[in-house]
DNA sequence: AGCACGCCGACT
DNA sequence: GTCGGCGTGCTC
């Protein structure tokens, strides 16, 4: 069981902007790690060059001030040079200063070679690399890290395209190095820092860094979509010779004047319509090389990506608030100072919290320099976006739904640095802006910011460390900030900026709760109480519009006495328990711990607690059959698969076509509809008893975004709650719309278990056919991991395996493991270390994926 | 991922 | 005595 101790709280100040500077200074014999591919997909850079964590923050208050890094480098102060490096024997014992470039060194000389240059090449599909190439002279000059190129590999009959990470000179390897065969792109696709934050991702999230590249640059950019080779032809230098001009036949004569006349290149289609001839004259004249040819790639289809502006609103500039100028002379101050910076905009929803993201912007534009703005996946709505484009001049919208030509195109824009702006989605974060000086999160506890395919990155964090590596500040706004968020404020990594008020000083909405656990309207069993069914009948008497949110589909069924709404909880982890499929068991998801489930109530005897929530399939009929004449609309992923379907229902909503509008957290977030003026959670509990440490944090959240969405407008607007727990503290925080009281709160209870922000967690889940193997399986990885942490030292608490809350997914049996460190590096390593050589027999077809910093414990 | 090497059963 | 099973290991 992992303790908090003394001499590591410090260290462990700030998990998810993973630190852990000062305890491996402490550490030095902190192993410099040359990890090496494991066979499965878990490989990280470069064994030559250790991974300190490069993402450290500015250290807190108490420490000295870190350098600046003039070169933008990742890498935390004083962590080069260390033990890094000296895993070479050969290194420093011969320096050969001899060139013997042109023919192959017979192979004793091979160790001396010092002064060869050196490629070191990472793979997307297994084996990963890192491996050396040797560069041929004439590639020399223009290879460099960002390229791809093609290699030999194994015993391939076709060459293999990889990313050059590194150029170096000489290896010392004992065998010759292949020669890089190809180089495949004119230009690095990604810059140097782009290529560092490759490194470090690959590390940190131990995926392979090849496919952190593919991650990074999207596909359509690696296979030129949307682009066309075409071939252009100028008069050759032969043709400066009147006397072979004139000795053409006249066909030809005339086509080649004609484009000396031009002075420009033209195709061969181009230059036959201007010479009103066919492709024969052209055509001769090539091959008689009286032309040149030059081949460019273009886009076809490029600029057709103007949009019309919606014009809902107007391009007002609104006068700022007093919290708006505040804040934003505090983003601006930290502009100026040329530095990282972390600012966590807290802002009150309905305070404007755009508005000074735009002004923030502007201020950024003003040096030429450019920003991201990252946006959950569901709020990128027209209206977002609109709002950017009317307010900057050269904007790039990523979204999910451009084609791949669309998005190459883009993509091409903003390396170019024509765009000052770009707005997108959680991959946003690796825009390829040439002179970036802002990143901004907006809404940034939303969990979509972390990938849940691998790489599984949290954008947040990615974010930070492009930040941190470029010198420039990173802005997280939201209402309901993330805990890690808060934390970094409490700790000096991050500066706390406030918007208490709304816009136009609009009370928060009054938010009523309604405990579920008074038998009251016992006898209809329905999933809407009293007071909630007459305050919806209220608002659409007075022609007003509400919102219905419905708890998350229980995939896990929680224990919850409907008297006195106690929950049943693991002792070592303080998880609801989750009853068991054949009825008779109560687990933990995350150690393990099982028990009989109770007959009758812990808390209060009672004899009737029940296994589930309320059954949500049921609840749009007994809206409708409560509320008969309103005009009703269902929103969930269910409903909602098609793209475009969402936009459809909300615009039907806002235009008031729609009465009442029911969903699940979908609902809860960004929309701005001022004719809103109730918004029901029909059980919160369902969010809050979730087996997940965050799962308090949830539901606050959600509480709080919901209760957002009503009182917009002039006619105020009132949220009801109902909860079987109604004095649970998120609850009455949200209620009061008291973040402070919450974060305080709830960083109690994450302390007693070391749960993030003060440690970090990573999570193992193994899946396979067949549930003995893959319990097998699980146990054996449990054991590695254990001996790791043991030869480590390290302070890693370890759990499981378990099943996870979904114990099947697709046909393929779960199990999870957990870790839990105060370091961050002392996880990273011990998973690296155990699964460096842990091999799963094919025949057991059984798969693991790390994940690092999880969110969803599914 | 492929593709080789390597050590044990049914065949010309 | 070989041909071939796929278990294990390597790819710069």
């Amino acid at each position: 069981m992992l303790v908090n101790s003394p001499n590591h709280s410090h260290s462990a100040a700030n998990a998810v902007f993973s630190t852990g500077v000062d305890s491996d200074l402490e550490n030095p014999a902190s192993p410099p790690n040359t990890d090496a591919d494991p066979a499965t997909s878990h490989t990280s850079s470069s064994p030559k060059s250790p991974h300190p964590d490069f993402m450290s923050p500015s250290p807190a208050p108490t420490d000295p001030p870190p350098e600046p890094d003039p070169h933008g480098s990742l890498s935390a102060p004083g962590f080069f040079d260390t033990d890094a490096e000296s895993t070479d024997p050969d290194d420093g014992t011969v320096s050969t200063q001899g060139t013997l470039f042109d023919t192959d060194p017979p192979p004793w000389e091979l160790a001396a070679q010092e002064d060869i240059a050196v490629a070191s090449v990472v793979f997307s599909d297994a084996p990963h690399g890192p491996y050396d190439y040797r560069i041929p002279d004439a590639m020399r000059e223009h290879l460099q890290p960002g390229m791809r190129v093609h290699v030999p590999l194994a015993r391939r009959k076709r060459p293999t395209v990889g990313w050059c990470i590194e150029t170096k000179q000489g290896s010392s390897h004992n065998r010759s190095l292949s020669d890089v065969a190809e180089i495949l792109d004119d230009e690095p696709l990604c810059d140097p820092p782009l290529v560092r934050l490759v490194t470090w991702m690959s590390h940190y999230y131990q995926s392979p860094a090849g496919q952190v590249f593919d991650t990074l640059i999207p596909s359509s950019v690696r296979t030129n979509a949307g682009t066309r080779e075409t071939t252009y032809l100028s008069p050759a230098p032969s043709t400066d010779d009147e006397t072979v001009v004139a000795a053409l036949p006249a066909k030809q004569q005339r086509v080649l004047r004609l484009l000396i006349a031009a002075a420009r290149p033209m195709t061969s289609s181009q230059l036959q319509i201007h010479a009103e001839c066919t492709a024969a004259p052209v055509n001769t004249l090539r091959k008689k090389g009286l032309l040149r040819e030059t081949v460019r790639r273009e886009m076809t289809s490029g600029s057709s990506t103007r949009w019309q502006i919606d014009d809902g609103e107007k391009n007002q500039t609104h006068d700022l608030t007093e919290d708006q100028t505040n804040a934003l002379q505090k983003i601006t101050a930290a502009l100026d100072t040329g530095k990282a910076a972390t600012l966590l905009l807290h802002g009150v929803t309905g305070s404007g919290k755009t508005e000074v993201y735009i002004k923030a912007i502007e201020h950024v534009v003003k040096f030429g320099r450019a920003a991201i703005v990252l946006v959950p996946e569901i709020s990128l709505t027209p209206q977002t976006r609109g709002r950017f484009e009317r307010r900057f001049p050269s904007v790039a919208v990523l979204h999910s739904q451009m084609t791949p030509a669309e998005r190459h195109f883009q993509w091409q824009r903003i390396r170019s640095g024509e765009v000052q702006v770009v707005v997108g989605p959680r991959s946003a974060v690796f825009a390829p802006l040439p002179r970036l000086g802002l990143i901004i999160i907006d809404e940034e506890h939303d969990g979509s910011f972390k990938q849940d395919s691998q790489p599984r990155y949290h954008a947040r964090k990615v974010a930070f460390a492009r930040a941190q590596s470029l010198g420039i500040p990173l802005l997280l706004g939201s209402a309901t900030p993330s805990l890690e968020s808060w934390h970094a404020t409490r700790t000096g990594h991050a500066e706390m900026i406030s918007m208490p008020n709304r816009v136009g000083n609009r009370p928060m909405p009054d938010v009523q709760l309604v405990d579920l656990r008074l038998k009251e309207d016992r006898g209809r069993r329905g999933a809407i109480s009293r007071q909630l069914h007459l305050a919806v009948t209220e608002v659409l008497n007075e022609k007003g519009q509400v919102i219905l949110l419905l708890n998350r589909r229980g995939f896990a069924t929680t224990i919850q006495c409907p008297a006195c709404g106690h929950v049943v909880a693991c002792p070592d982890c303080d998880m609801p328990l989750t009853h068991h499929r054949d009825g008779s068991k109560a687990v933990c998801h995350y150690c393990d711990y099982t028990i009989a489930t109770p007959p009758w109530c812990p808390a209060c005897k009672f004899d009737g607690i029940r296994y589930s929530g309320l059954g949500t399939q049921r609840l749009e009929e007994e809206v409708k059959a409560r509320f008969p004449g309103a005009r009703i609309a269902r929103m969930d992923s269910d409903t909602m698969r098609r793209p475009g379907s969402h936009q459809k229902v909300l615009s039907a909503f806002r235009s008031g076509e729609l009465d009442l509008l029911l969903g699940t957290q979908m609902i809860a977030k960004g929309l701005d509809f001022p004719n809103v003026l109730l918004v029901g959670v029909i059980n919160a509990d369902g969010a809050l008893h979730f087996p997940d440490f965050r799962a308090a944090e949830r539901t606050f959240q959600l509480v709080t975004q919901v209760a957002g969405r009503t009182g917009r407008g002039n006619r105020g607007g009132r949220v009801i709650v109902q909860t079987f727990s109604p004095e649970h503290m998120a609850i009455q925080a949200a209620s009061r719309h008291d973040y402070y009281q919450f974060a305080e709160a709830e960083m109690i209870n994450r302390a007693k278990f070391n749960y993030p922000p003060l440690g970090s967690v990573a999570r193992i889940i193994i899946r396979g056919a067949i549930e003995e193997v893959t319990e097998a399986t699980a146990e054996s990885l449990v054991g590695r991991l254990e001996a790791a942490k043991q030869s480590l030292g390290a302070d890693v608490r370890i759990l499981g395996p378990a099943p996870p809350p979904i114990v099947k997914l697709r046909g393929k049996y779960r199990f999870h493991i957990l870790l839990q460190a105060l370091d961050p590096r002392k996880l990273g390593d011990t998973i690296r270390t155990a699964t460096k050589t842990f091999k799963i027999p094919e025949k057991d077809d059984v798969q693991y994926v790390i994940d690092i910093d999880p969110v969803d414990m599914l």
